[in-house]
DNA sequence: CTCTGATCATTT
DNA sequence: AAATGATCAGAG
C-alpha cells in the first residue's frame, strides 16, 4: 500500500512528524508491509518503506522523490549518538558531456535543492522492527554549503569532461565525492577516456560525505 | 574506527 | 538495462 503524494511541504511534513520517534514495525504496519526476519542484509529497505508511508512517487526516475513539490527524501542511517554511519547517495554520474554543462541544470543541484532527512536508528545489532525513527528535517544548502558542493561538482566534472575520469577516487571532493555505483564489478557505462574518444567503464555514483549530512542533522540535537 | 571500493535488492 | 533504495567488507 502507497500514500497519495503530499501535495505541500506542511503535508509532508505533518505525514514525518507523525511517525517520529515510532519504530519501522510501526510504520510497516501502516503501509501494510511485512519485514523481512532473519534476512543477511537488508539494503535498501528502511528508504523503500518510508518514500512508500510519505507517498514518495518518483520511483526509479532521476528525479526528486517527491515530484509534485520538488522534494527529494534522505532516510539517514545514524548510530545512537545520532551521527550518520554511511556516506548518502545522491545520483548517477553521467559521464558524457553533454548532461553536465553547468552545475545550475546538474542532477546533483535540483535533487540536493530541498531535501527532507529523516534520521533511523541503525546500528547493526538492532533488529530492524524495532529502529526508532528520528526528527525529520527540510533543507536546502545554505550559500557556503551550496558553494562548496557546486565547486566540488565543478572539479569533479571537469576530470571526466577532460577525460580523466580513470584518475577519480573517492577522496576528491569535500562534501560531494564520486565512488563506484554497479551491481559488480563487470557493469559498464560510457564515458570519455584519456584520449578524448568513447569508452565503457565502470559506473559511478555522487555520495555526500557525513561531514556534511552530520551537520545538517545535528541542528536539532 | 573510518573510509573507500564493491555489492545487494527492488522497480520500471 | 538503468535508475532507485542503500549497506557491506576489507584496507589502512
Amino acid at each position: 500500500m502507497n500514500t497519495s503524494p503530499p501535495q505541500s511541504e506542511a503535508e509532508l511534513l505533518d505525514r514525518a512528524a507523525q511517525i517520529t520517534g515510532k519504530t519501522l514495525q510501526y510504520v510497516a504496519n501502516l503501509v501494510n508491509m511485512d519485514l523481512p526476519v532473519n534476512k543477511p542484509v537488508n539494503k535498501g529497505l528502511t528508504g523503500e518503506l518510508l518514500e512508500a508511508y510519505l507517498g514518495a512517487s518518483a520511483g526509479n526516475l532521476p528525479e526528486p522523490d517527491f515530484q509534485h513539490i520538488g522534494v527529494e527524501l534522505k532516510t539517514i542511517p545514524v548510530n545512537h549518538l545520532g551521527v550518520p554511519r554511511e556516506s548518502t547517495y545522491v545520483c548517477i554520474v553521467s559521464m558524457l558531456p553533454e548532461n553536465n554543462k553547468c552545475w545550475e541544470q546538474s542532477l546533483v543541484k535540483r535533487k540536493l535543492s530541498r531535501v527532507l532527512w529523516l534520521p533511523v536508528e541503525a546500528d547493526p545489532d538492532i533488529p530492524l522492527s524495532i529502529r526508532r525513527i528520528g526528527n525529520a528535517i527540510l533543507w536546502s544548502p545554505d550559500a557556503e554549503q551550496e558553494q562548496i558542493l557546486r565547486q566540488d561538482w565543478e572539479e569533479l566534472m571537469d576530470l571526466i569532461i577532460m577525460g580523466h575520469l580513470e584518475q577519480i577516487t573517492a577522496t576528491y571532493g569535500k562534501y560531494l565525492q564520486i565512488r563506484p555505483k554497479a551491481q559488480d564489478g563487470k557493469s559498464l557505462q560510457a564515458g570519455i577516456g584519456a584520449d578524448g574518444g568513447q569508452i565503457q567503464t565502470l559506473p559511478r555514483g555522487f555520495y555526500l560525505r557525513t561531514e556534511l549530512t552530520g551537520k545538517i542533522i545535528s541542528q536539532w540535537r
